[in-house]
DNA sequence: ACGCCTATTGAGACCGGTATCACATAGTTT
DNA sequence: AAACTATGTGATACCGGTCTCAATAGGCGT
């Protein structure tokens, strides 16, 4: 009980327990046999001198280190915020630690991260990588024997598993929906950074998940129809978006209907519309990815895309555990369903 | 360059460059002097082997794990994500790891996760204290020699640093401001769990920070009033905090505003007071703590008490560096000034 | 009482680094 | 030329654990 003020080690319970370093060792790192007498005078030691053992050292030792590696955009984004609590619930369900790192989605930065963490050796990485033409750092992690799972973000090629939703499929799908209700022009608002205030091609998109949902959204365009230049890039922070915004309403004819890409860009675009008094949904319509907090709290409440990125992360953390565990096999994809939540933000087009 | 299965060390280094493991880890370690021809030399062999350093096996030798503990109530909160953000990103620019726990605000839980950290061995902990009534295992580190702060919530006579908001005097200054707008009748609403749903006792509220600012918000009752059937407590969750609300609404005389006692509270009462159709501020006032996302999206936009914990992070993490470095000294507590950003929740008591 | 088996224990190598110390080599000094 | 001093290097103990292996002690069968 008594807490010293210097470290003790196993000689030292050995010690007070007058047996040798190695039957301490047995009994406070639990492996090997020991009678039941001594186990109980190390263990009554150990308590009566307050000591705690090494976990570093017992990781050399072991060559396990109990820790995993997750780098993701932004913990103060509520959409890996969720998803890191699902890993870390579900990874310190199974004994493992986990040290959390911001890639501010910058490639140098993360590669750099996944230097360190691999240095601190943790057992596996769970990455949203930020670059899926540019994995190299992760190949290579995988390369060493640290398996990699990546989450939000199926990289083709890299080997990792990896828990993602079902981007494209969901974004054509919720087009189709938007097209029934009348939407003939739909804008798409997103955060990647290109030269241009419209994207010019796919390729330009890095991060899979937002390229998959442009994919999706630019194959319901209706034949000989291109809708790249519906996708509005750039938008970050609240002057881009009001930009955007107000770039949207004074085309003609109008947009009935706007996709924004993430929460941050969906809460600032409705922000934008509700500050230029555009009724929703009457003279637009908002569809966000991400059930965040502020999207149930409007009015009208808004129609978002669910990515139960709690899950996300918990099955990452599954994912990562298997590995660990010797799992082999094929890179295994998994596509999470990411249904719509239909709130008051969408509606008809006006006039039809 | 090339990407081994094998783990290599040090020895593997030195044997490719024809020197001793002494001289390899020399200039791998950056400490000791080499002649610059061996030094290459070796920077080469580590190259082309594609060595990478065992920053545990380091750590054990040195007994610095470059490792600091952070345990908060919930990473998925936006309050903590912030403040972690701020954490880590002071700490990683002083070359410092972060393990991030979540202690669900339980201090059972709490005390399991200090142990762990304490077992990675970090060199500082981070934490905000569930139940500054009970900080035994939190002492136990300082007196273990590991230097603690807490973030959000001082705790008087632990002897450890905090960084927190000045929540009494704020909280105080903030009633002051509203009963000059007329309102006689102020709702506290906070998820603080107690058998009654109304406070009986402020010793009732473990969490520092809830606590300071009850006692602001019961200084402010004029003489003779007491508001402690002011507080409502167990507002957790959507159904509890409508009935708070159902049950305000239905009091006579009237409340005329609420303070919610955090961001999800917030949420949660503004909803429940636009699904009735209540008009803020003309019907009723609104004031939250924290400035989350939603807060300045809906209409009107929420009065917040505004909570800057990214500098919270930032200050707690560089109040632990200051300390591993070394600093000594009393213990430091730092109000942060938590200023109110006035927005259209807020307005005069109705008729007033 | 003797031999065999098993339960328990201790000695010591090892994990991958750091850090101390002694020694060798080369360059200065007198 | 002998003595002296940097400078660079290697040998080796050490950090706090794990783990292998051999030695000891007690229990049991005959």
């Amino acid at each position: 009980m008594t807490a010293r003020n210097k470290k003790l080690t196993v000689a030292d319970v050995a010690r007070a327990a007058k047996v040798s370093k190695a039957t301490a060792a047995r009994v406070l790192g639990g492996y090997g046999v020991t009678s039941e007498r001594t186990r109980e005078a190390v263990l009554q030691a150990a308590q009566d001198l307050g000591y705690r053992p090494n976990e570093l050292a017992r990781s050399v030792s072991t060559g396990r280190s109990g820790l995993i590696g997750v780098v993701v955009g932004d913990i103060e984004n509520a959409f890996f915020a969720r998803a890191v609590r699902g890993i870390s619930d579900t990874a310190r369900a199974a004994g493992l630690n986990v040290i959390i790192s911001n890639s501010g989605e910058d490639l140098a930065q993360e590669r750099a991260l996944v230097s360190v963490l691999l240095r601190q050796q943790v057992q596996g990485l769970i990455v949203a990588p930020t670059d899926d033409g540019d994995v190299a750092h992760l190949a290579e992690a995988m390369a060493s024997g640290t398996p990699v799972v990546t989450i939000d973000r199926w990289v083709e090629g890299l080997g990792a598993d990896g828990i993602c939703g079902d981007d494209r499929a969901a974004t054509a799908a919720l087009v189709a929906q938007m097209q029934a209700l009348g939407h003939r022009r739909i804008a798409y608002v997103t955060a990647i950074r290109t030269p241009q205030p419209r994207l010019q091609s796919l390729a330009q998109v890095r991060i899979a998940a937002v390229r998959e949902r442009i994919a999706g959204f630019l194959s319901a365009a209706p034949a000989g129809q291109d809708w790249h230049e519906r996708v509005h890039t750039n938008a970050t922070g609240a002057a881009a978006i009001d930009a955007i915004v107000a770039r949207l309403l004074s085309e003609t004819p109008g947009v009935t209907a706007i996709l924004a890409s993430d929460s941050l860009v969906g809460a600032e675009v409705f922000r934008a519309l509700s500050a230029r008094g555009i009724a929703l949904p009457a003279q637009m319509s908002l569809v966000a990815w991400f059930d965040a907090d502020w999207s149930r709290v409007t009015v009208p409440a808004v129609t978002v895309v669910d990515q139960p990125t709690h899950r996300f992360g918990a099955l990452a953390a599954e994912r990562i555990i298997a590995r660990i565990g010797g799992e082999t096999g094929p890179a295994r994809h998994q596509r999470i369903e990411t249904p719509l939540i239909r709130r008051g933000s969408l509606g008809p087009a006006p006039g039809d």
